[in-house]
RNA sequence: GCCCGGGUGGUGAAAUGGCAGACACAGCGGACUUAAAAUCCGCAGACCUUAAACGGUCGUGCCGGUUCGAGUCCGGCCCCGGGCACCA
């Protein structure tokens, strides 16, 4: 076959001068895509390929899509592109987190119902991501304020109550007095009303529904060791979170009391309980309630120390009061040694943790050291590194090499086996026990507030508390309801809402006025992709386990501990149902940085705000979402500048001038190819093409620093426009020439697929360039065969010198030593050693 | 206080123990243009030396260590960002 590099220069294309217009190509094109809904869509499960799903947060549909969501999707976005092109069966879908406040707030403002708000937001978003070109499967879109979703809630709901894991207890809300009303904690700022900036929050004692997470903290805690594909940070926030901690319960007996009254202790420290010289409970703690009812003085106390701590939790300051207490005038007997330890109220001791009250040790205690010492407690020593050493500076808080002093039978034990020996001691005199507590909380998922899930429970005066039978429903929200100013749930305002009749004795009875936290809806809403339109089951069981878990979630650090912990237990839960058989939902998590201008994260109140439909109306979507790869690898925060977007915009248009400028010449049919032999120069573009498709596989494999990729491709693009005249002459071949664009095409796809697809049609080719497999490095061409290596005398760089790549140490060395700059160096020295490393240095260690 | 990140040119950044600053932004110089924009070409860490070139020295928050060789690994600090925080 003949060689294209033989025949006769192309002529200068006529349409040399062909101009790159986002403009005009990305509405055009996503219009063709548009018409295809099975563009994106996933194949069946049946197809036989390999699944991939990726999936990025879902939004609060504000209405508005920012930067942030730019970021995430275009993140997103490259991933399932690039998992089509090779050959998965990619799930890439998208949905709208669209319960919460902001709709109430929205109908109340503007007198436009919360559900209509939130719908037309949700058109407009979707008009917005279909701008930037995103790849997802509309046809498994999941809104989870409509029934069809919400009904599933309902029914998780009723599936938790009859495990168990679903209860009710009293527990305290946030109330506005102002507007007699109560506040969800995100209403509160700094303590005050979100709509009356001078009034003080309050903590009421409602009656709340939870759902039973501490009943999953263990294995939530332990899955996190084997969850390698999730960042450290994330894993780190979660133990944290969780906060396991293991220690023993001691019951103290009060002196003197007839009615053998006990106070109950939580400690990690048993060890130390020989140093105890007092019982510190928290001001809440319900015996000291007790005591503060009989003795007046000690409820003035109480009470001012409750009214500190709450305006301190007002203000956010909780943590920097000073420590103070008062005696209670009661004493307890230490069941270890028969002491009596007097008993305090202080307002360090934190009720919900532990059993709200502590031994004090003030020997082997930061804060119970601070505390006796400014009230004059006595302070025994009872730990030390060694019998001998006994005179270290208080407070010495070691227990890993630690002997107990002056503590009975177990003086002289090391403390880490007193505090098993102690433990067991108390467990079998039966004042005590090993025991475990934890800082997650119980899930309290009451809101009184309308747009959410109701509850599926009604109340009845003669049955009580009931479930709503599975067949009634979805218990629907009402539509039209007035929403200003109501007190307590708005629910409870919609007579024909609240009556009903009850399930069991059909007698009347009242609904559930409370709706579910928005977060129950996005702890499962991924699952509800793999088969949106089911209306008898949340999602068929063999559907989900064929996509499940997630192979990369993407999203935001920010929910690192309440999403992300919540779809944790939620997984947990519905395994344990027989939903499914993973206990994990997603095998993989990226946490990408935030979008930050001029140093400070983007904000109405700063005004640093750029809005992505500029951005795109003035440089396009592919330069824009390119720019967000480009700018900062993707877990960075990422500082904007529309410069920036701006020299994208450019790179673009000179892939676009060059290709269109080549394009004619290249389609299929119009030459006759074979692979050029020839030319060097054509020859080194393919080398570095080849790299450049190498380094982008390898970083899409993991790495994921797509702003070094886009680099690279960079780097390609100069190299070729630096070709031009080579390619104009002929001397770099049409056959070159065309695998350099069309690949240079597959690999611009998944940053850039408005581009990329006009750029393939314009070489000639049919069908959906990110359909096409994704290019394979070719290490024959890739590799370079004089490279550049660099010599240097003891550490120092001297020289570079050019060697054939294959150059083995002795060929390295004998090349150095010839160099005359190192003979310069090396004058009058003695060489001690020389290191080679073959394709990377060469370092002459001399002295003298 | 504890736990994560991070600290490199004017700026965003690159460099997975081996030539520090790739790629880009901003800047400067030039070509084209009546002019400007766009585009293209070139320069570009700091300092010293020089007419210029050549050349040299220093340089990745600070101090030390390991190594033939450290931005990278180890130890100790400082600063910035984030998370948790009287958690017994």
């Amino acid at each position: 076959m003949p060689d294209e590099t033989t025949n006769a220069p192309q002529s200068p294309n006529a349409d040399d001068t062909k101009r790159y217009t986002p403009q005009e190509l990305e509405p055009r094109l996503q219009a063709v895509w548009d018409a295809d809904p099975a563009l994106y869509a996933a194949d069946p499960i049946t197809s036989g390929k390999p699944k991939y799903y990726v999936l990025e947060m879902l939004p609060y549909p504000s209405g508005k899509l920012h930067m942030g969501h730019v970021r995430n999707y275009s993140i997103g976005d490259a991933l399932a592109r690039y998992q089509w092109m090779n050959g998965f069966n990619v799930l890439h879908p998208m949905g709208w987190d669209s319960f919460g406040l902001p709709a109430e707030n929205a109908a109340i403002k503007n007198n436009t119902p919360p559900r209509e708000w939130t719908l037309n937001n949700i058109a407009e978003m979707r008009k917005q991501f279909a701008r930037v070109g995103f790849s997802y499967d509309w046809s498994r879109e999941v809104t989870t304020c409509l029934p069809d979703y919400y009904r599933w809630n309902q029914w998780f709901f009723l599936e938790m109550l009859k495990r168990d894991l679903a209860f009710r207890r009293k527990s305290k809300v946030n109330w506005c007095p102002n507007c007699n009303t109560v506040l969800a904690n995100e209403q509160v700022i700094s303590g005050c009303c979100w709509r009356h900036e001078d009034t003080l929050v309050e903590q009421r004692d409602l009656t709340q529904w939870f759902f039973r997470i501490t009943k999953y903290a263990d294995e939530l805690l332990d899955g996190l060791d084997t969850m390698d594909g999730w960042p450290d940070k994330v894993r780190t926030m979660q133990r944290n979170w969780i906060g396991r901690s293991e220690g023993a319960e001691v019951t103290f007996a009060v002196d003197g009391c007839t009615d053998s009254m006990t106070i109950t202790v939580f400690t990690t420290r048993i060890d130390t309980i020989f140093g105890a010289s007092s019982l510190q409970l928290a001001p809440d703690h319900p015996i000291i309630q007790h005591w503060a009812a009989m003795d007046a003085k000690l409820g003035e106390a109480v009470d001012a120390m409750l009214a500190e701590q709450k305006t301190a939790r007002d203000t956010d300051m909780l943590g920097e009061l000073p420590k103070h207490g008062v005696p209670t005038g009661r004493e307890v007997i230490n069941p270890f040694n028969g002491e009596k330890l007097p008993v305090w109220v202080a307002n360090y001791v934190l009720s919900g943790y532990g059993t709200g009250a502590v031994m004090s040790v003030p020997a082997h205690d930061e804060r119970d050291f601070e505390f006796a010492t400014k009230y004059n407690l006595p302070i025994k020593r009872v730990v030390a590194p060694n019998l001998d050493t006994t005179d270290l500076p208080l407070p010495y808080t070691d227990k890993a090499e630690a002997v107990l002093i002056d503590s009975g039978a177990w003086t002289g034990e090391a403390a880490l086996e007193a505090q098993e020996k102690m433990a067991k001691h108390a467990e079998a005199g039966g004042f005590g026990k090993r025991t475990t507590t934890y800082r997650l909380k119980d899930w309290g998922v009451s809101r009184q507030r309308y747009w959410g899930t109701p509850i599926p429970v009604v109340y009845c005066d003669k049955c009580g508390m009931l479930p709503v039978p599975e067949d009634q429903l979805p218990i629907l929200l009402p539509e039209q309801i007035d929403l200003a100013d109501v007190d307590g749930s708005p629910l409870g305002r919609v007579p024909s809402f609240v009556n009903t009749t009850c399930p069991q004795c059909d007698g009347p009875a009242r609904r559930e006025t409370d709706t579910m936290d928005t977060f129950v809806d996005s702890s499962w809403y991924f699952y509800r992709y793999t088969d949106p339109k089911n209306s008898t089951a949340p999602f068929d069981s063999d559907v989900a386990n064929h996509w499940f878990p997630i192979d990369q979630y993407i999203g935001g650090v920010e929910h690192a501990i309440l999403h992300l912990i919540y779809s944790r237990f939620w997984t947990k839960v519905m395994r344990d149902i027989g939903l499914i058989k993973n206990s994990e939902p997603a095998t993989r998590l990226f946490t990408q940085g935030m979008v930050i201008k001029d140093g400070a994260k983007m904000s109405k109140s700063l005004g640093n705000i750029v809005s992505p439909d500029e951005m795109i109306g003035k440089y396009g979507a592919d330069a824009t979402r390119m720019y967000a790869l480009f700018a900062a690898p993707p877990d960075r925060d990422l500082d904007w500048q529309e410069q920036g977007v701006a020299g994208v915009y450019r790179f673009l248009s000179r892939v676009y001038r060059l290709t269109t400028k080549f394009a004619p010449g290249l389609r299929p049919g119009h030459t006759i190819f074979a692979r050029d032999g020839g030319s060097a120069e054509g020859q080194k573009l393919l080398r570095t093409l080849h790299q450049t498709i190498a380094k982008i596989t390898l970083d899409f494999s993991g790495r994921w620093h797509f702003n070094t990729c886009i680099a690279s491709i960079m780097i390609l693009v100069n190299e070729i426009s630096a070709s031009e005249a080579l390619m104009d002459s002929g001397v770099i071949s049409r056959v070159t020439q065309r695998e350099i664009f069309s690949t240079l095409t597959l690999i611009l796809a998944p940053f850039a697929p408005f581009l990329a697809q006009e750029l393939w049609t314009e070489l000639g080719n049919d069908g959906v360039v990110f359909r096409q497999p994704w290019p394979q490095a070719d290490e024959e061409l890739a590799r370079e065969d004089e490279i550049e290596i660099p010599v240097q005398v003891n550490g120092k760089l001297v020289t570079v010198i050019k060697l054939d790549a294959a150059a083995d140490v002795e060929a390295i060395k004998a090349a150095a030593l010839a160099d005359e700059k190192v003979a310069a160096r090396i004058a009058g020295k003695q060489i001690v050693k020389i290191v080679a490393v073959p394709g990377k240095l060469v370092n002459l260690v001399v002295k003298g």
